[in-house]
DNA sequence: AGTAAATTTCAGTTTTTACAGAAACATCCG
DNA sequence: CGGATGTTTCTGTAAAAACTGAAATTTACT
């Protein structure tokens, strides 16, 4: 596919920027380009648009659909996928909070409660292991709330992130309330 | 320092988690090593207790610096730089949220705006040019929308944030009783 | 089932990142 | 101003990640 030069200096900056965010540079390429772009891409148009070798394509689409920020619509008398980006911003927030919830948090959380118990039921009654058990007990907490916070997130409607986004301070208030 | 066997195995399973927050494995070390230890710790005493070189430690010392969750400290009378991680998890949380704001979102604020600004003026008004875009501007006015967001949360109080986390959908009723 | 197209997996290469140890530099004491 | 202690920078090496091109596998149509 043949791409104007704003768009396609649009999708090397996009990707540099998001190498930062856990992909690496081809991954983010192809999800700049399946956002900016109408139509639904196979494979190998994605490969010639951005002079990659298919097998690098192949597998950064996989990462990608892990992500749940791109999707495969299988043509009926065609055997070639083609895949779109989510095109809603709103929704890819969504799907990348899901995401990294469930792959950084959940086993960092599991980590923590784990050694919480170890700790707990350790013998060593020291000064060191007493303030090291309160440390991890305070991180627990916070996990704790953040998951409630990640759940709340999955089920709210777009416009109703937005509200909450804006509200900030103006909770104070507004608990008062309740 | 020596270390009991319970916290030295947290510390090398925090850190194994913590590679995925963005931390190489020394840093994610060093930092659950400050975390969990009650006092301040000197560069050398960090290097020996994790078994890496002062370079390495020197190094990563002032990465996590960087990301404002240790503090050094100078003791009157003696040379050697002292370091204390962040103890609150919720003062850890505003922190890293700030440098993360700081380093990932508003360079990348900064492109959309440009790539925003390059499309709009731009003479070719083809389709292509007109969904890329919308799509620029949806994620524009996503961004605002965050970093107001992080503009809020600087500002709050732990005990307000924690509220706030808690809130979730009930914000749709309370933005009416506004 | 046969086969051509589409996709994935694999092996080897290049690039990037992490780290150790040494050298250079800075600081503070007498 | 030495000189000892403490810290950073530099250089080389080891480890990890990204990527290509080819081979192997899967798919879906006849």
């Amino acid at each position: 596919m043949k791409l104007n030069k704003e768009i396609e200096s649009c999708i090397m900056a996009w990707a540099e920027n998001a190498t930062r965010w856990g992909l690496n540079r081809t991954e983010a390429q192809i999800h700049a380009l399946l956002f900016l772009v109408e139509t639904p891409m196979t494979m190998e148009e994605i490969a010639e648009t951005l002079g990659v070798a298919r097998s690098n394509v192949s597998n950064s689409l996989k990462v990608l659909l892990g992500w749940r920020i791109i999707r495969a619509i299988n043509v009926r008398g065609n055997r070639r996928k083609q895949y779109v980006a989510l095109k809603d911003v709103w929704e890819m927030f969504r799907s990348v909070v899901y995401e990294q919830k469930r792959r950084n948090i959940d086993p960092f959380v599991g980590m923590i409660k784990d050694t919480r118990n170890k700790l707990e039921q350790s013998k060593a009654r020291d000064a060191m292991s007493e303030h090291a058990l309160r440390q991890i007990a305070q991180m627990a907490d916070f996990l704790d709330a953040s998951n409630y916070w990640f759940a709340q997130l999955q089920s709210m409607a777009t416009e109703t992130i937005r509200q909450y986004m804006k509200l900030g301070n103006k909770v104070l208030k507004l608990t008062k309330l309740i």
